[in-house]
DNA sequence: TCATTTATGTCAGTCATGTTGACTTATTTT
DNA sequence: AAAATAAGTCAACATGACTGACATAAATGA
């Protein structure tokens, strides 16, 4: 890597109050915290590298990130709808339409019509499919687990805490409601909503 | 937002200890423990939504997240070579070179000879570029200092601590050296390494 | 000095993944 | 029976990645 290497500018980097510390000028103005476009930079760097391992995978076995993220869903919350996929995603039917068929085609995903409403295709992986989501599970889990030993074992319900609070307002309920469901449904009978 | 409303199937969720209590068979079996499959979920929700408002303001200009993330480095680290952003992005030359032009044709960017070594073009936002940068960082900012102001104040440095940590051992201490020398070098005059 | 390396820029083509709009089919709801 | 819903599909298109090849200017080194 090159090094970069440059001169500092940067004032006095406060780093522990936040809102709580701020008046109501600062509060409407959180550029002035340089500590928080860190944390700006930081994420970017954490997502970038949170993905270049399983993108390695994925591209020798000639899939892309879509169908990571695809692979993933089902593989955790098993017999989600297509729907349900298309809000978690935010990306149109027709994006989700290509990678899914692919996945379906290549054995890794299985479609079974709703029981109580029959239109609904819910998805499950196959064992073939439950593999490959392990397998690019694997480096992102083993990162993750090193960042949390880094940061101390304390950590772990704050960085939770933080990033469910990121999560856009409107989402945020669905979102901690999905990670309650956990490990997903496999083989549930219960009502679609 | 669709309603998911899944059952749930996981067992007892580890929420305290990490790789201390984790013995040898399990730190090489993260995979174990469904609260780590949760962190990676909320990375996705969280940088899903870190990204919609500036692409949306993006979207508006003929931009895209490309040109917010040159705009952003070369803004916040300025007088960066063209080489720096390529190795701090992770793209080719040919990805960067269409985006960047863009932006010094746009007048976002302006190029600037190196005084040290000639052949490198420097960096800097104009003043046109250094607003569109804050409008675009602003949505984040506000996010950031919210998701923090939620998770407590304490939070701050075991977030920042947890993200350094996901990144690739082998850029960490480039990116630590980055953020150290933080709000841009704006006229440096330093060696370019 | 001359050859090589380095930093940058650019042309041409390809691919993955997102977009819109329009339309079909099957099924449920009203 | 009509309308709404869930899903699938066709076509056309944009963005932002990629590779490979090549050009130019400037620095470096034998």
């Amino acid at each position: 890597m090159t090094d970069i290497n440059e001169q500092v500018r940067r004032p006095g980097a406060k780093t522990a109050s936040i809102a709580d510390a701020m008046d109501d000028d600062a509060r409407n103005q959180p550029e002035a915290d340089p500590a928080l476009l860190d944390l700006v930079e930081l994420l970017f760097f954490a997502y970038r590298d949170f993905t270049r391992e399983p993108d390695k995978i994925l591209e020798e076995i000639g899939f892309g990130r879509a169908h990571h993220r695809v692979l993933h869903f089902v593989n955790r919350h098993s017999g989600l709808r297509v729907a349900d996929l298309l809000d978690i995603l935010k990306i149109t039917k027709q994006s989700l339409g290509r990678v899914l068929k692919q996945l379906v085609d290549e054995g890794y995903i299985v479609q079974e019509a709703g029981k109580t409403d029959r239109r609904e295709r819910l998805l499950y992986t196959t064992a073939r499919g439950q593999e490959l989501a392990d397998r690019l599970a694997l480096p992102q889990l083993r990162r993750i687990a090193h960042a949390l030993d880094a940061s101390g074992a304390e950590s772990q319900s704050c960085i939770g805490k933080f990033l469910s609070e990121m999560v856009c307002e409107a989402d945020r309920a669905q979102v901690s409601q999905l990670l309650k469901a956990g490990a997903g449904a496999r083989g549930r009978s219960g009502e679609p909503a």
